[in-house]
DNA sequence: AAAACGGCCAACCGCCAGGTA
DNA sequence: CTACCTGGCGGTTGGCCGTTT
Protein backbone atom coordinates (compact mmCIF):
# COMPACT_ATOMS: atom_id res chain seq x y z
CA UNK A 1 0.00 0.00 0.00
CA UNK A 2 1.32 3.63 -0.91
CA UNK A 3 0.92 6.41 0.65
CA UNK A 4 -2.00 8.88 0.06
CA UNK A 5 -1.76 11.59 -2.63
CA UNK A 6 -1.10 15.23 -1.59
CA UNK A 7 -3.77 15.84 -3.80
CA UNK A 8 -6.80 14.80 -6.01
CA UNK A 9 -4.63 13.72 -9.05
CA UNK A 10 -7.73 13.16 -10.74
CA UNK A 11 -9.09 17.30 -10.52
CA UNK A 12 -5.59 18.82 -11.10
CA UNK A 13 -3.92 19.90 -13.67
CA UNK A 14 -0.88 19.34 -14.79
CA UNK A 15 2.38 20.29 -17.24
CA UNK A 16 2.90 23.70 -17.89
CA UNK A 17 1.79 26.97 -16.00
CA UNK A 18 -0.96 29.55 -17.94
CA UNK A 19 0.13 33.26 -17.64
CA UNK A 20 -3.71 33.44 -15.93
CA UNK A 21 -2.10 31.21 -13.35
CA UNK A 22 0.79 32.85 -13.19
CA UNK A 23 -0.56 36.14 -12.02
CA UNK A 24 -3.49 34.60 -9.92
CA UNK A 25 -1.23 32.53 -7.66
CA UNK A 26 1.41 36.16 -8.08
CA UNK A 27 -0.96 38.30 -6.54
CA UNK A 28 -2.14 35.91 -3.79
CA UNK A 29 1.93 35.96 -2.78
CA UNK A 30 2.24 38.99 -2.85
CA UNK A 31 -0.16 39.93 -0.85
CA UNK A 32 -0.05 37.33 1.71
CA UNK A 33 2.94 35.68 2.04
CA UNK A 34 3.26 31.71 2.53
CA UNK A 35 2.84 32.01 5.89
CA UNK A 36 2.06 29.18 8.90
CA UNK A 37 2.12 25.44 7.65
CA UNK A 38 -0.70 23.68 5.81
CA UNK A 39 -0.85 27.12 3.63
CA UNK A 40 0.78 25.25 0.28
CA UNK A 41 -1.93 22.52 0.42
CA UNK A 42 -4.74 24.60 0.62
CA UNK A 43 -3.65 27.70 -1.47
CA UNK A 44 -4.93 26.54 -4.82
CA UNK A 45 -8.68 26.54 -3.33
CA UNK A 46 -8.17 29.56 -1.88
CA UNK A 47 -6.98 31.27 -5.16
CA UNK A 48 -8.83 29.09 -7.74
CA UNK A 49 -6.62 27.21 -9.25
CA UNK A 50 -7.03 23.31 -10.31
CA UNK A 51 -2.96 22.93 -9.19
CA UNK A 52 -1.68 20.70 -6.50
CA UNK A 53 -0.14 23.11 -3.66
CA UNK A 54 3.28 21.23 -4.29
CA UNK A 55 2.99 22.24 -7.52
CA UNK A 56 1.54 26.07 -6.51
CA UNK A 57 5.59 25.93 -4.22
CA UNK A 58 7.61 25.18 -6.79
CA UNK A 59 6.36 27.28 -9.42
CA UNK A 60 6.93 30.41 -6.84
CA UNK A 61 9.69 29.41 -5.46
CA UNK A 62 11.43 28.38 -9.08
CA UNK A 63 10.27 31.17 -11.59
CA UNK A 64 7.72 33.94 -9.95
CA UNK A 65 9.00 34.76 -6.60
CA UNK A 66 11.22 38.37 -6.83
CA UNK A 67 14.42 38.80 -7.42
CA UNK A 68 15.00 35.54 -9.38
CA UNK A 69 17.67 34.84 -11.78
CA UNK A 70 17.49 32.81 -15.16
CA UNK A 71 20.51 31.59 -17.32
CA UNK A 72 23.74 33.48 -17.84
CA UNK A 73 26.15 31.90 -15.24
CA UNK A 74 28.89 33.86 -14.73
CA UNK A 75 32.40 32.13 -14.57
CA UNK A 76 32.67 33.06 -10.69
CA UNK A 77 29.48 31.38 -10.43
CA UNK A 78 30.78 28.60 -12.73
CA UNK A 79 33.60 28.30 -9.73
CA UNK A 80 31.95 27.92 -7.27
CA UNK A 81 29.38 25.34 -8.10
CA UNK A 82 32.01 23.41 -9.07
CA UNK A 83 33.84 23.87 -6.00
CA UNK A 84 30.50 23.53 -3.96
CA UNK A 85 30.20 20.30 -5.53
CA UNK A 86 33.56 18.66 -5.15
CA UNK A 87 32.73 19.32 -1.70
CA UNK A 88 29.44 18.43 -0.76
CA UNK A 89 28.04 16.98 -3.83
CA UNK A 90 24.85 17.19 -4.85
CA UNK A 91 23.03 19.32 -2.06
CA UNK A 92 21.69 21.63 -4.24
CA UNK A 93 19.77 23.90 -1.97
CA UNK A 94 22.62 24.51 -0.17
CA UNK A 95 24.39 25.49 -3.27
CA UNK A 96 21.89 27.80 -4.16
CA UNK A 97 21.96 29.41 -0.55
CA UNK A 98 25.28 30.27 -2.09
CA UNK A 99 24.15 32.12 -4.86
CA UNK A 100 21.86 34.91 -4.47
CA UNK A 101 18.99 34.60 -7.22
CA UNK A 102 19.43 31.30 -8.30
CA UNK A 103 17.13 28.58 -7.58
CA UNK A 104 18.30 25.09 -6.72
CA UNK A 105 16.10 23.95 -9.71
CA UNK A 106 18.15 25.67 -11.97
CA UNK A 107 21.41 24.85 -10.59
CA UNK A 108 20.78 21.25 -10.83
CA UNK A 109 19.67 21.68 -14.13
CA UNK A 110 22.89 23.81 -15.34
CA UNK A 111 25.20 21.17 -13.52
CA UNK A 112 23.59 18.22 -15.12
CA UNK A 113 23.42 19.83 -18.48
CA UNK A 114 26.93 22.24 -19.06
CA UNK A 115 28.71 22.42 -15.92
CA UNK A 116 29.67 18.51 -15.36
CA UNK A 117 30.90 17.80 -19.16
CA UNK A 118 33.20 21.18 -18.44
CA UNK A 119 34.46 20.35 -15.23
CA UNK A 120 34.93 16.71 -16.85
CA UNK A 121 36.53 18.14 -19.70
CA UNK A 122 39.11 20.24 -17.57
CA UNK A 123 39.80 17.72 -15.02
CA UNK A 124 40.57 15.11 -17.58
CA UNK A 125 42.92 16.93 -19.73
CA UNK A 126 44.67 18.72 -16.30
CA UNK A 127 45.09 14.28 -15.53
CA UNK A 128 46.68 13.97 -19.19
CA UNK A 129 49.18 16.97 -18.88
CA UNK A 130 49.87 15.58 -15.30
CA UNK A 131 50.47 12.08 -16.30
CA UNK A 132 51.55 13.31 -19.74
CA UNK A 133 49.30 10.57 -21.08
CA UNK A 134 46.12 10.38 -23.13
CA UNK A 135 43.55 8.69 -21.18
CA UNK A 136 41.56 6.61 -23.62
CA UNK A 137 44.33 4.81 -24.94
CA UNK A 138 45.88 2.89 -22.55
CA UNK A 139 46.00 -1.03 -22.89
CA UNK A 140 44.27 -3.40 -20.69
CA UNK A 141 46.00 -4.06 -17.30
CA UNK A 142 46.17 -7.35 -16.53
CA UNK A 143 48.25 -9.83 -14.51
CA UNK A 144 48.65 -13.35 -14.98
CA UNK A 145 47.24 -14.38 -11.14
CA UNK A 146 49.67 -17.63 -11.28
CA UNK A 147 52.70 -15.74 -12.36
CA UNK A 148 52.16 -12.15 -11.49
CA UNK A 149 55.47 -10.95 -13.19
CA UNK A 150 53.75 -11.54 -16.14
CA UNK A 151 51.80 -8.43 -17.36
CA UNK A 152 50.05 -8.39 -20.59
CA UNK A 153 49.59 -11.84 -21.43
CA UNK A 154 47.88 -12.25 -24.62
CA UNK A 155 44.25 -12.48 -23.47
CA UNK A 156 42.86 -14.24 -26.06
CA UNK A 157 45.67 -16.87 -25.20
CA UNK A 158 44.61 -17.62 -21.53
CA UNK A 159 41.89 -15.98 -21.42
CA UNK A 160 40.18 -17.68 -18.43
CA UNK A 161 43.36 -17.26 -16.13
CA UNK A 162 43.49 -13.80 -16.67
CA UNK A 163 42.19 -11.59 -13.87
CA UNK A 164 41.18 -8.21 -13.86
CA UNK A 165 43.42 -6.25 -11.81
CA UNK A 166 41.77 -2.84 -12.80
CA UNK A 167 39.37 -0.96 -10.33
CA UNK A 168 36.22 -2.33 -11.95
CA UNK A 169 34.39 0.58 -10.01
CA UNK A 170 31.79 0.79 -13.04
CA UNK A 171 29.99 -2.41 -11.69
CA UNK A 172 29.13 -1.06 -8.35
CA UNK A 173 26.02 0.24 -6.63
CA UNK A 174 26.15 3.86 -6.69
CA UNK A 175 25.48 5.04 -3.22
CA UNK A 176 24.66 8.85 -4.44
CA UNK A 177 22.38 7.77 -7.21
CA UNK A 178 21.38 4.90 -5.71
CA UNK A 179 21.60 2.45 -8.64
CA UNK A 180 22.53 -0.69 -9.68
CA UNK A 181 25.12 -1.29 -12.75
CA UNK A 182 27.74 0.32 -14.36
CA UNK A 183 28.48 3.54 -12.30
CA UNK A 184 31.54 5.24 -10.67
CA UNK A 185 33.07 3.82 -7.35
CA UNK A 186 30.98 4.53 -4.37
CA UNK A 187 33.66 4.88 -2.38
CA UNK A 188 37.48 4.52 -2.78
CA UNK A 189 40.32 4.52 0.15
CA UNK A 190 43.61 4.10 0.52
CA UNK A 191 45.40 2.06 3.23
CA UNK A 192 49.17 0.41 2.95
CA UNK A 193 49.20 1.51 -0.63
CA UNK A 194 46.06 -0.64 -1.36
CA UNK A 195 43.37 0.59 -2.95
CA UNK A 196 39.95 -0.69 -1.39
CA UNK A 197 37.07 0.03 -3.95
CA UNK A 198 33.56 -0.64 -1.35
CA UNK A 199 31.54 -1.34 -4.27
CA UNK A 200 27.80 -3.27 -3.26
CA UNK A 201 27.00 -4.63 -6.22
CA UNK A 202 23.71 -6.31 -6.08
CA UNK A 203 22.34 -7.09 -2.95
CA UNK A 204 18.84 -9.45 -2.83
CA UNK A 205 16.57 -7.09 -1.65
CA UNK A 206 16.62 -5.42 -4.90
CA UNK A 207 17.81 -8.17 -7.36
CA UNK A 208 15.02 -9.87 -6.92
CA UNK A 209 14.34 -13.72 -6.83
CA UNK A 210 15.75 -15.20 -10.14
CA UNK A 211 18.47 -12.91 -10.28
CA UNK A 212 22.58 -13.96 -9.28
CA UNK A 213 23.24 -12.51 -5.62
CA UNK A 214 26.30 -10.36 -5.79
CA UNK A 215 27.93 -9.40 -3.00
CA UNK A 216 29.77 -6.63 -0.94
CA UNK A 217 33.38 -6.30 -1.96
CA UNK A 218 36.80 -4.93 -1.15
CA UNK A 219 38.47 -5.16 -4.26
CA UNK A 220 42.02 -5.61 -4.79
CA UNK A 221 42.62 -7.05 -1.46
CA UNK A 222 41.11 -10.30 -2.86
CA UNK A 223 44.18 -11.07 -4.40
CA UNK A 224 46.83 -8.99 -3.68
CA UNK A 225 47.17 -9.29 -0.50
CA UNK A 226 46.18 -11.34 2.21
CA UNK A 227 46.42 -9.11 5.18
CA UNK A 228 42.67 -6.97 4.22
CA UNK A 229 40.46 -9.38 3.46
CA UNK A 230 37.44 -8.41 2.04
CA UNK A 231 34.39 -7.61 3.25
CA UNK A 232 31.48 -9.35 4.65
CA UNK A 233 28.53 -9.43 3.15
CA UNK A 234 25.15 -10.58 4.06
CA UNK A 235 24.70 -12.47 0.82
CA UNK A 236 26.30 -14.69 -1.14
CA UNK A 237 27.60 -14.22 -4.25
CA UNK A 238 30.34 -13.24 -6.70
CA UNK A 239 33.02 -10.53 -6.26
CA UNK A 240 32.14 -8.70 -9.97
CA UNK A 241 35.35 -6.37 -9.03
CA UNK A 242 38.92 -6.69 -9.45
CA UNK A 243 39.92 -10.46 -9.23
CA UNK A 244 37.09 -11.50 -11.31
CA UNK A 245 38.42 -12.98 -14.70
CA UNK A 246 37.05 -11.76 -17.96
CA UNK A 247 34.79 -14.46 -18.44
CA UNK A 248 33.22 -14.33 -15.07
CA UNK A 249 32.05 -10.74 -16.00
CA UNK A 250 31.01 -11.14 -19.32
CA UNK A 251 28.50 -13.78 -17.69
CA UNK A 252 27.57 -10.78 -14.96
CA UNK A 253 27.47 -8.11 -18.03
CA UNK A 254 24.44 -10.17 -19.34
CA UNK A 255 22.77 -10.64 -16.28
CA UNK A 256 22.90 -6.97 -15.57
CA UNK A 257 21.97 -6.32 -19.51
CA UNK A 258 19.11 -8.63 -19.04
CA UNK A 259 17.79 -6.97 -15.43
CA UNK A 260 18.92 -3.67 -15.67
CA UNK A 261 18.72 -2.26 -19.39
CA UNK A 262 18.43 1.43 -18.50
CA UNK A 263 21.46 1.30 -16.33
CA UNK A 264 24.11 -0.01 -18.28
CA UNK A 265 24.84 3.77 -18.97
CA UNK A 266 26.05 3.28 -22.69
CA UNK A 267 29.21 0.05 -21.85
CA UNK A 268 26.70 -2.30 -23.22
CA UNK A 269 28.07 -2.09 -26.38
CA UNK A 270 31.46 -2.62 -25.19
CA UNK A 271 32.84 -5.92 -24.87
CA UNK A 272 34.34 -6.63 -21.36
CA UNK A 273 37.81 -5.77 -21.77
CA UNK A 274 37.00 -2.04 -23.40
CA UNK A 275 34.80 -1.69 -20.47
CA UNK A 276 37.53 -2.92 -17.75
CA UNK A 277 39.60 -0.20 -20.15
CA UNK A 278 37.61 2.63 -19.32
CA UNK A 279 37.35 2.48 -15.82
CA UNK A 280 40.68 1.43 -15.18
CA UNK A 281 42.58 4.21 -14.69
CA UNK A 282 41.02 8.02 -12.88
CA UNK A 283 39.47 9.89 -14.59
CA UNK A 284 36.87 7.18 -14.87
CA UNK A 285 33.68 7.98 -16.13
CA UNK A 286 31.76 9.42 -13.47
CA UNK A 287 28.22 9.62 -12.39
CA UNK A 288 28.94 10.59 -9.06
CA UNK A 289 30.52 13.62 -7.14
CA UNK A 290 33.68 11.65 -5.62
CA UNK A 291 34.68 11.06 -9.67
CA UNK A 292 35.59 14.57 -9.08
CA UNK A 293 37.49 14.29 -5.76
CA UNK A 294 41.03 14.90 -6.27
CA UNK A 295 43.96 12.31 -7.08
CA UNK A 296 46.09 11.70 -4.49
CA UNK A 297 49.37 13.26 -5.11
CA UNK A 298 51.51 10.09 -4.33
CA UNK A 299 50.23 8.42 -6.93
CA UNK A 300 51.93 8.13 -10.51
CA UNK A 301 50.76 6.24 -13.65
CA UNK A 302 53.15 3.88 -15.41
CA UNK A 303 53.09 4.08 -19.04
CA UNK A 304 54.74 1.21 -19.75
CA UNK A 305 52.53 -1.22 -18.17
CA UNK A 306 49.65 1.18 -17.92
CA UNK A 307 48.89 0.56 -14.29
CA UNK A 308 48.49 3.34 -12.05
CA UNK A 309 51.01 3.05 -8.80
CA UNK A 310 51.56 4.50 -5.70
CA UNK A 311 55.02 6.04 -5.40
CA UNK A 312 55.72 5.03 -2.03
CA UNK A 313 54.75 1.33 -2.70
CA UNK A 314 55.65 0.02 -6.46
CA UNK A 315 54.66 -3.37 -5.33
CA UNK A 316 50.75 -2.43 -5.05
CA UNK A 317 49.83 -2.53 -8.49
CA UNK A 318 46.23 -1.48 -9.48
C1' DA B 1 12.06 19.25 -46.68
C1' DA B 2 11.62 16.26 -43.15
C1' DA B 3 13.12 13.02 -39.91
C1' DA B 4 16.28 12.13 -36.26
C1' DC B 5 18.92 13.69 -32.70
C1' DG B 6 20.40 16.13 -28.71
C1' DG B 7 20.37 19.99 -25.41
C1' DC B 8 17.79 22.38 -22.32
C1' DC B 9 14.72 23.21 -18.56
C1' DA B 10 10.12 23.43 -16.28
C1' DA B 11 7.61 20.44 -13.84
C1' DC B 12 6.60 16.15 -11.64
C1' DC B 13 7.51 12.23 -8.45
C1' DG B 14 8.48 10.10 -4.35
C1' DC B 15 11.14 9.98 -0.23
C1' DC B 16 12.28 11.92 4.15
C1' DA B 17 12.70 14.88 8.25
C1' DG B 18 10.48 17.48 11.37
C1' DG B 19 6.43 19.56 13.31
C1' DT B 20 1.90 18.93 15.27
C1' DA B 21 -2.27 17.02 17.16
C1' DC C 1 4.76 8.38 22.37
C1' DT C 2 3.02 7.95 17.94
C1' DA C 3 0.63 8.56 13.75
C1' DC C 4 -0.18 11.77 10.48
C1' DC C 5 0.74 15.73 7.62
C1' DT C 6 3.45 19.18 5.28
C1' DG C 7 7.35 21.28 3.29
C1' DG C 8 11.74 20.49 1.45
C1' DC C 9 14.68 18.14 -1.39
C1' DG C 10 17.06 15.51 -5.12
C1' DG C 11 16.28 12.60 -9.05
C1' DT C 12 13.86 12.06 -13.19
C1' DT C 13 10.76 12.95 -17.02
C1' DG C 14 8.86 14.84 -21.04
C1' DG C 15 8.13 18.41 -24.20
C1' DC C 16 10.00 22.16 -26.78
C1' DC C 17 13.25 23.78 -29.92
C1' DG C 18 17.46 24.26 -32.51
C1' DT C 19 20.77 21.53 -35.15
C1' DT C 20 22.27 17.84 -37.92
C1' DT C 21 21.74 14.27 -41.25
Amino acid sequence: MGRAPCCDKANVKKGPWSPDEDTKLKAYMEKNGTGTRGNWISLPQKIGLKRCGKSCRLRWLNYLRPNIKHGGFTEEEDNLICNLYKSIGSRWSIIAGKLPGRTDNDIKNYWNTRLKKKLLGKQRREQEARFNYTWPHQPFALQDVANPSQDHLNEQESLASLKVQTAGERFSYDLQQKKYGLFATSKRSISNGIFYDTDVSFTQDKMGENSVNMLTSSTYSSFLTSSCPPMTSDCCGVDITAGNTFQELEKIRVEMDYNFPQQLDGLENLSIPEMVNCCSVYPPMISNYEAFQEIPHDFSFDKSSSIALRQDHGASKL
